[in-house]
RNA sequence: GCCCCUGUAGUUCAAUGGAUAGAACACCGGCCUUCUAAGCCGGAUAUCUAGGUUCGAUUCCUAGCAGGGGUACCA
C-alpha cells in the first residue's frame, strides 16, 4: 500500500507542476511511512515538507494542492480521509472496509501469508558460526548462529535460494595446539572439561603423536560438541559443512585461487614470502599468502574458500562474524574482487556477548576453560528463551547476558507473553467448536472496534516486515514485531469478548480475526524458530 | 597511533532524518460470578558533551569524553 500511495503522489506532482508551470523538479526522495501515532492516520508522507523548499510555495500550500489532486484519483471506498497537519504532513486514513477485508485475505492464504517472491533472483551463501573445532560453542557463536538461521528463514519466505554454510578451520596451527592440549603437555593451550574427557579417550595407536591427536580431537569435538548442539539444541540447520582441510585444500581450491592471483599479477615476493596486493583493492596493507618457511597462511585458505564460493554460482555472499574478526572484512572483499566476484557481499559483525553475574562482568577465556557454553545456557533457561533473547537485540550492540536474571525471568519473559496469545486463541477454538457457527454468514463489517481495526493493521504488516528484514538484515525487528503483535492481541482480547452466544454474527467475525492473528503469529514464530504451543 | 561497534528511564534494550522518544524488568495505583490474570488499564523517570548540516537530528558530519573489540609471515 505504501508503493501505491507513492505512485499516486508522483502522478499528482506531475500534474501540479504542469498546471502551475513550476518548471522542472528533480526526482525527490520523499517517504511514505507509518505515522508514529494512530491519530495521524494509517499512512503519512513528508513530500510537501521536502519539496516546498525547492518551490515558491509554502509546504502547507503545496500539501493542499497535492491533496486536491489525490482526492480526484483515489477511490473513496479505500481511503476515507486525507488530512493535512501542521508543518505539512499529508495523512491518509483508510476505511474500515479496507481493513476488514484483509482478515479474509490473511485466512485464505493461511500459513502462506507472508510468502513472496521478491528475492527470487538471489542465490545466497549464508555463512555463520564457523567456530574452530577446538572447543564447544560459546555465547558469541550462539548469537551469530541464531541470527544467521532466522535471516535464512526470512530469505526463504521471500523467495531466495539460500545455503547455510559452516566453514571448519580444521587445518591450521590451532589443531596442533589442540593436540598438545589434549595430551596435556608443555605446549597445552586449551583447558576445560571437554579437554579432560578427550584426554581420557585418546586412542592407543596415536598415544603420543600430538599431530594425530589434534586431528582426532577436532573430529571428536565437531561430532560431539558442535554438530549436535547446533542441530538439536539450537535447532539450526546447516546445509553445507565445508572443511578447510578436505574441501578447500585437498580439492585444490586454495591452489587454484593462488594461481589466478598470480596470473593476474597480483602477488609478489618480498622478504622471502609471497604477498597478495590486497591494498590495491581497498585493504590497508598487503597480506602474506605463503610464509618464509614455505607454509601457507590461514588467509591463503580463505582465498581458496572465496574461490570455492564464487564457483558455486552464488550471487550474494553473507558473512556473519564476531566482532573480533571485523579487521578481516577488507581483505575478504579484496580477494573476492580480485578473483572476479560480481555479486553482493554483506558482512554482519556481531558484537560480543558479555556475561554478567552480580552486576559484574565475568571474564571468559577459552584457554582458561571458564567459558559458559551456549549449550549450558540452553539447558538452564530453555532453547526458546535463549533464541528469543539473543534475537531481540541489534547485533551492533554489546549484549549483556545476566544469567541469574535470565533464569528468574524465564517465567515472565516475552517468549511466554507471545506464546500466551496462542494459548488463548487455542482455548477459544476449543470453546467455539461447541457452538454452531454457519460460515456462509460471515460478516466482517461487524469488526468496528478500535482494538479490532488496530489488530488487523498490525497482522497485515508481516509481509512488509519480512521484506524490510531481507533488505536491511536487521533480524531483531522480527522479535519486536512479534511482541507488538501480542500487545495488540491481548489488548483486543481484554476489551472485545469474542464468544457471545447471543450474538453469533459478531462471534463469527471476531473468531475470524482470532484465527487470522493466530496464522500470522504462527508464521512469525516459525520464521523465528520459536516453538508454537497450544496450552500454557 | 589507526580502524570498527556502542553511549537513550534505576536496569536491559527499541525507535527506514519526521509529529508528544517506545517497551520490558523494577516501583506506585486500579481490574478476575463472563473465552487461561503468564493478561489488561493508569502513573513517575531518559537521548554523554560541544559545534555543524537540515524546514526538522536520538539518527547524518566534525571534535571531545566514556566503555568494548581489532590492529601478526596467529587462527
Amino acid at each position: 500500500m505504501r508503493q501505491e500511495i507513492k505512485k499516486y503522489i508522483q502522478e499528482s506532482l506531475q500534474e501540479i507542476i504542469q498546471k502551475e508551470n513550476l518548471g522542472k523538479f528533480s526526482a525527490l526522495e520523499f517517504q511514505v511511512f507509518y505515522p508514529p501515532q494512530e491519530k495521524f492516520g494509517d499512512l503519512t508522507t513528508n513530500v510537501a515538507l521536502i519539496l516546498a523548499s525547492k518551490l515558491p510555495l509554502s509546504s502547507l500550500d503545496l500539501a493542499q494542492k497535492i491533496k486536491n489532486e489525490l482526492e480526484v484519483k483515489i477511490k473513496s471506498e479505500k481511503i476515507k480521509k486525507i488530512e493535512i497537519v501542521k508543518p505539512g504532513y499529508i495523512n491518509f486514513f483508510y476505511t474500515q472496509k479496507y481493513w476488514q477485508e484483509k482478515v479474509t485475505i490473511i485466512n485464505k492464504q493461511g500459513e502462506k501469508f507472508g510468502d513472496s517472491k521478491i528475492n527470487y533472483d538471489k542465490f545466497i551463501n549464508n555463512e555463520f558460526i564457523s567456530a574452530n573445532p577446538t572447543g564447544p560453542l560459546h555465547l558469541g557463536n550462539g548469537r551469530g548462529g541464531y541470527w544467521g538461521d532466522v535471516l535464512s528463514n526470512v530469505w526463504k519466505t521471500t523467495g531466495a535460494q539460500v545455503v547455510n554454510e559452516y566453514y571448519i578451520n580444521d587445518a591450521g596451527e590451532q589443531i596442533l595446539k589442540l593436540g598438545h592440549s589434549v595430551l596435556k603437555d608443555k605446549e597445552a593451550v586449551y583447558q576445560g572439561g571437554y579437554i579432560d574427557k578427550l584426554n581420557k579417550k585418546i586412542p592407543s595407536n596415536i598415544k603420543n603423536d600430538y599431530q594425530k591427536i589434534g586431528k582426532w580431537a577436532a573430529q571428536e569435538i565437531l561430532k560431539k560438541e558442535i554438530k549436535p548442539v547446533i542441530k538439536d539444541k539450537m535447532n539450526i540447520n546447516i546445509d553445507s559443512w565445508i572443511s578447510e582441510k578436505n574441501e578447500i585444500i585437498k580439492n585444490g581450491w586454495r591452489e587454484k585461487a593462488l594461481q589466478i592471483l598470480r596470473e593476474k599479477k597480483l602477488t609478489y615476493q618480498q622478504d622471502g614470502a609471497e604477498w597478495f596486493q590486497s591494498s590495491q583493492f581497498g585493504d590497508e596493507k598487503d597480506r602474506v599468502l605463503i610464509k618464509k618457511d614455505g607454509s601457507k597462511t590461514y588467509f591463503a585458505s580463505d582465498c581458496g574458500y572465496v574461490f570455492y564460493k564464487i564457483n558455486q554460482g552464488y550471487n550474494y555472499l553473507v558473512e556473519i562474524w564476531g566482532a573480533d574478526h571485523h579487521g578481516y572484512i577488507q581483505r575478504f572483499q579484496a580477494v573476492a574482487k580480485a578473483l572476479g566476484f560480481q555479486g553482493k557481499i554483506k558482512f554482519i559483525i556481531t558484537q560480543l556477548v558479555r556475561l554478567i553475574e552480580n552486576g559484574e562482568e565475568v571474564k571468559m577465556s577459552k584457554r582458561k576453560g571458564n567459558v559458559i557454553y551456549i549449550e549450558d545456557l540452553i539447558n538452564k533457561v530453555g532453547s526458546d528463551v535463549v533464541r528469543f533473547f539473543f534475537l531481540m537485540r541489534s547485533v551492533n550492540t554489546h549484549l549483556d547476558f545476566d544469567l541469574k536474571l535470565a533464569q528468574e525471568k524465564s517465567n515472565q519473559n516475552p517468549v511466554y507473553y507471545i506464546q500466551y496469545v496462542l494459548a488463548r486463541s487455542h482455548s477459544i477454538s476449543e470453546k467455539i467448536k461447541k457452538i454452531n457457527l454457519e460460515k456462509d454468514e460471515l460478516d466482517l463489517s461487524l469488526l468496528q472496534h478500535d482494538k479490532e481495526i488496530a489488530l488487523i493493521k498490525q497482522i497485515y504488516r508481516l509481509p512488509e516486515v519480512l521484506k524490510e528484514i531481507s533488505e536491511n538484515l536487521e533480524v531483531h525487528r522480527l522479535t519486536h514485531y512479534a511482541i507488538s503483535l501480542a500487545d495488540y492481541f491481548h489488548s483486543f482480547y481484554e476489551v472485545c469478548k469474542i464468544i457471545d452466544e447471543k450474538n453469533i454474527p459478531l462471534t463469527q467475525a471476531r473468531y475470524e480475526l482470532v484465527l487470522a492473528t493466530e496464522n500470522v503469529l504462527k508464521k512469525t514464530l516459525k520464521i523465528l524458530g520459536i516453538k508454537r504451543i497450544k496450552k500454557m
